[in-house]
DNA sequence: TTGTATGCGTTATCAG
DNA sequence: CTGATAACGCATACAA
C-alpha cells in the first residue's frame, strides 16, 4: 500500500503538501495541487485511517452489541443503524453477544481496546454504567441504566395496553403473554405490566410465560409455548413480545388443532417484516425500526462531539390489524 | 484513556518494559511484572489496538459486504461469519450495499482505508478483480470473479435439479422459476438452468421471472409475484430462489384463491429458520449456513497468513421435506 | 506557498 | 533483566 510519502516523492514535494491537499487546509498553489492530484491517482493512494484515527484520536468507529442479527428484529435494526452510521461518515463493528454475559464483557473491553467512538447497545445484561468507567458515550435500547445514559424505546407500556385491550375486546375468556426474561430489568418488561393491569381490569384471567435468561435461541420458544398450551387448554388470547413468539404461537396452536384467530386470537410485538408475510398474517404492535435506529445514531453522534442530549427517548407505538386478532 | 506511558510512570519503568510484560516477551523479573500488572489494574489500562494495528500493519478486522442483514439469510449467515472472526480474534466491519453499485465501490475502498486484513463478499455487482488492486486477500459467496479468488457456494446446480425434480415428481404440469436477477452472473444462476434443464428433460411447460438489477427490496417480489400468476392463471408448482421469495409465493397464492399444496407446489432455497416457522411450512433446499460462514473465515484467515486456500468451495445442499411440496 | 520537526500509542532493535 | 530510540502513517505548529 502507497503511502503519504510515496505520494510526496512521485509529486515532488513534501509530505505537509501532500497531507494539505488530502484535507483541503492552507494554501496551495493550482500547480502543486494538480501534482499530487495525479501522484495519488497513479499510485491509486489511500490515506491510512488507522494513522489518522491515532493522529486524531478519533476512529469513527460506532461498536454495535445486539443479541444476534440472525433474529429479524434486530437484523431489520442493525441493517438501519448501519444506513444512518455510513451516512454520517462512521463506520460499524458489529457484536453479536447472545445474551452471553461473559461475552458482552469481553466485547466491551474489544470495542474500548479498539477506540470505538461511542456505543450503542441493542443488548445488555450487565450494568455497563459499572462496566464502562471511562465516558464512553453510549446509547442504549429499551434499558434505562442511569440517568446519564439515553435510552430509546418504543412506548411498551401502552403497545401492552393495545395489545391486551384488543384481547379483551375480542371477547377472550383467558389470556397468555409470552415475555422475554423479566429479570433482564429492560423495559420490554413494561409489556407484561400493562398486559396484567389490562386483564385485571377487566377481570379476565391470565397467565404469563417467560424465556429463560441467557439464552436467545428460537428452539425454546415453541417448548415453552407447547407447555403452556399443554397445561392451559383453554387459552383463547395470547399477546406475544416478539413477532417472532407469536409465529411459534400460531404453530403451536395448529399442532393442538387450535384455529387462529378464531379459537385464539394472537398479537406480535415488533412488526418486522415477515409479521405480514406469514399465514395467516399476525396482527402486532408496530416499533418504528427505521426512525429508531435513525435517532440511535443521531443520538451517539451528537454525544461524541460532545452535545448534551435526552435521556428519554420514547417512540409511540401503533396496533398494525391483520389477520391473528 | 491512560496510556503504555501512564502505566509506566505510575509502574516506575519504562514504557518498553511495560511493552514487554504485555505480550510477554522477552526476561522480565516477577518484581516488576507484579508492578505493572498492578498498574495496569490501577488504571484499567486498556492498550490501543489502533496504535498496534498501525505497527505491526495488521488490524485484525475483516470486512463484510452483503446486500443488508435485515434480509434473514445473510443475517444468519453474518452472524455465524462474525461468531467464527470474533473466536479468531478479528472483528467484523459491516457493510450493507443494499445491491448498489456506488456504494460497494464507496465501501471497499472505505475497507482498504481503514486497513482491513479482509473481505468477505455476500454482494457484489462490481467486478471487484479490477477494484481492488491491492492484493487484498478475499473470499466471495456464490460469485466466481477470477481463478485467485476463491469463493463459497451451495451446490446451486443440483439445488435446483432436487427442487424441479420434486416438483416434477409431483406431477406439475406447469412450473415457475422466481430467480434473483440473472444479469448479475451468480453462481446462483445455476438454479436457473437446471430448472429449464429438468422442465425439459421432462417435457413439463415451464416460465421463469427475475428480480430486477439493483434493487434488494421486499416489497418488489409479490409485485413480480403477483403479475406471474396474473400472466400464468394455469401455474401449479413453483421454485423461488429463497424461502422469503417462497413465502410472498405462498401469500400471492392465497390471494388467488388457490391452495398450497393442493392446487399448487411450492419449493424455496436457503432454509433460513422462519422456512419451518411458516404456515405451511416451506419445503426447500437447505444451504448449510453455519458451515458456509465457518469456512468463509477459515479461508479469508489463511490467506490473510499467506496460506493457499482451494478457489472452489461448493457445499452440498439437502432437500428438506415440508408442508409446500 | 511550502518544508521541517514533533507527536499520536505501540513495538522492536540495540545497548547497557 | 531493563531502558533509550526509531518507526508505523499521518497531521499540525512553527519556520522559512
Amino acid at each position: 500500500m502507497p503511502t503519504i510519502k510515496d505520494v510526496a516523492k512521485k509529486a515532488g514535494v513534501s509530505v505537509t503538501t501532500v497531507s494539505r491537499v488530502l484535507n483541503n487546509r492552507g494554501y496551495i498553489s493550482d500547480a502543486t495541487r494538480q501534482k499530487v492530484h495525479q501522484a495519488m491517482e497513479d499510485l491509486n493512494y489511500q490515506p491510512n485511517e488507522l494513522a489518522r484515527s491515532l493522529y486524531r484520536q478519533k476512529s469513527n468507529i460506532i461498536g454495535l452489541i445486539v443479541p444476534t442479527v440472525s433474529h429479524p428484529f434486530f437484523g431489520e435494526l442493525v441493517s438501519r443503524i448501519e444506513y444512518y452510521a455510513f451516512r454520517a461518515g462512521y463506520k460499524i463493528l458489529l457484536c453479536n453477544s447472545h445474551l452471553e454475559q461473559e461475552k458482552e464483557k469481553d466485547y466491551i473491553d474489544m470495542l474500548r481496546r479498539n477506540q470505538v467512538d461511542g456505543l450503542i447497545l441493542g443488548s445488555h445484561t450487565l450494568d455497563v454504567e459499572e462496566y464502562v468507567l471511562s465516558k464512553l458515550p453510549i446509547v442504549t435500547f429499551d434499558r434505562c441504566i442511569s440517568d446519564a445514559i439515553p435510552y430509546i424505546a418504543s412506548d411498551n407500556y401502552e403497545g401492552g395496553r393495545i395489545a391486551t385491550t384488543l384481547l379483551v375486546e375480542h371477547g377472550c375468556n383467558k389470556i397468555a403473554h409470552i415475555s422475554g426474561n423479566l429479570e433482564l430489568d429492560l423495559l420490554a418488561n413494561k409489556r407484561y405490566e400493562a398486559f396484567v393491569e389490562v386483564a385485571e381490569e377487566n377481570d379476565v384471567e391470565h397467565v404469563n410465560i417467560e424465556t429463560s435468561i441467557n439464552v436467545f435461541d428460537d428452539t425454546q420458544y415453541e417448548k415453552i409455548i407447547f407447555d403452556l398450551f399443554k397445561a392451559h387448554q383453554d387459552i383463547d388470547g395470547i399477546f406475544a413480545s416478539s413477532d417472532v413468539m407469536a409465529a411459534y404461537a400460531i404453530k403451536v396452536c395448529h399442532t393442538f388443532g387450535r384455529k387462529v384467530p378464531e379459537d385464539v386470537k394472537i398479537i406480535g410485538y415488533d412488526d418486522i417484516n415477515i409479521a405480514s408475510l406469514m399465514m395467516p398474517s399476525i396482527t402486532t404492535i408496530n416499533q418504528p425500526i427505521d426512525e429508531m435506529g435513525e435517532l440511535a445514531v443521531e443520538l451517539i453522534i451528537k454525544q461524541i462531539e460532545g452535545k448534551k442530549v435526552p435521556t428519554k427517548n420514547i417512540f409511540p407505538v401503533t396496533l398494525v390489524k391483520r389477520e391473528t386478532a
